[in-house]
DNA sequence: CGTAGACTTGACGGCACTCAAACAAGGTGG
DNA sequence: CCACCTTGTTTGAGTGCCGTCAAGTCTACG
């Protein structure tokens, strides 16, 4: 089969349950546009009514809401192979933004024909469900971190959770993978400011769990983060199963 | 048409899309055994593979992980008319636990009707699919409060929430309602403890935005509640789409 | 070589946590 | 019917994590 630009996307649907080739072939079909957006760019506002869904298929992409008083929260951070808002499909109205955190180059899916899948692929819509279920059940371990992990369990955790996930989308390397975030943004994320975040990072890679150069995360001690944050690879439903 | 216990679903399901009786008729009919439960029980637990799924007809439940030092945090609170654990249809297994806040009566779909429903009625199957969709965006709304609202902001944005949810269940009297919850548990809720809990209602209520007594939470000034909040109503959805 | 953006450090203050005890209310059994 | 017990709420004292403010350092880039 000729390497697509979703293959990413197929790969994470593979990890997850069997995909015939006609399934896959539906989603080949189904893609739209290919756009680059530059980074810090938004991707989708709150407030609009997309016709379309994006699928992320190189870059990071956050979504976020920005209260009042111009404070930002972080709710996801999104890798290639995610859909940053399948959910506006049913949603309708977009409740939050995304934006780029790099150069991003997405797939646009017309609402119309991932509709038409959801009438005539029960198995493909099922799949495409799951992912929204599981981008959930990250939030859900985001809200555990938040209200009742020390901010240092929480960073460590937020870690794992993107060595994995990158790993899925293939984008680790050994050790080491690039997450090219700002400690503000990494503080937007973590619901803390960025002055904390500094310090805390100071305290983890003093205990040699990972050095951070530049953009580049190198985890030195998987077991030992993985200690440190209670991380438990079991939200992310990476199981072969029959859905 | 005649009122079955879960009406209250069907009600919530009509505030969003206009719902066909056949559609109606089907989950009555996909509906199986109707269950009771005592207060503080667990009505999934992490790590089952629960072979059916748990519509919440009455009393209320929350979605909740213990961490292996014994804190508890609490990702969702759960009004009758929601799905406890639809995810576990295409998730599988339980990665966190639901229990009975007070005695709940609940009916159970079996997994393999609702897999009928994905392969025989593609609107039907969506609106379910809207209905995790609604529970994530909750969801992302408490990771917003948690990591960049005051503790004041954050109790008075549950309340609002609440407010709206039960109301929607049809459990609001005019100005109060039920909500029969500990000091503890809220803290759960919220990440916060239960000392501090006690401390911002007091606030709150030294604010004449709401009193509290027993189990009845009586909204005072809702324009206040909702302003002091920055409650926004928009990520709950209530409008009626075509889907 | 200068500038902008990101990172780092220090001082200080406050929100929220822990520990501990007192108070209130409902349920139970003698 | 009341003493007692359990569960939940309230209050106080002391501590500490983390936020803000501000200044200084480093690095990339034009």
């Amino acid at each position: 089969m000729p390497i697509s630009r979703i293959d990413t996307f197929l790969r994470k649907l593979e990890r997850r349950d069997r995909l015939s080739s006609a399934e896959a072939e539906l989603l080949v079909d189904a893609a739209g546009d290919e756009v680059s957006f530059d980074m810090d760019s938004d991707l989708v506002r709150e407030g609009d009514r997309p016709a379309t869904s994006t699928l992320l298929v190189s870059g990071l992409a956050t979504r976020y809401r920005v209260l009042s008083d111009g404070q930002r929260q972080i709710t996801a951070i999104h890798v290639p192979g995610d859909f940053v808002d399948l959910h506006s499909l049913l949603l309708r109205e977009m409740d939050h933004s995304v934006a780029a955190l790099t150069r991003c180059r997405i797939v646009r899916y017309p609402h119309e024909r991932l509709k038409r899948i959801t009438e005539q692929a029960p198995h493909l819509t099922r799949l495409l469900w799951l992912m929204t279920l599981i981008d959930a059940s990250i939030q859900r371990e985001w809200i555990v971190a938040m209200g009742r992990r020390s901010a240092g369990q929480q960073m460590a955790h937020l870690l794992c959770e993107l060595y994995v996930r990158l790993g899925v989308a293939g984008l680790v390397d050994g050790p080491s993978f690039s997450f090219p975030i700002t400690q503000v943004q990494l503080g937007d994320a973590l619901g803390m400011s960025a002055v904390h975040v500094n310090r805390v990072l100071q305290e983890l890679r003093g205990e040699n769990l990972f050095t951070w150069q530049g953009q580049t995360v190198r985890v030195l001690d998987w077991d030992g983060l993985q200690q440190r944050a209670e991380f438990d690879p079991r939200y992310l439903h990476l199981n072969i199963e029959s859905r």
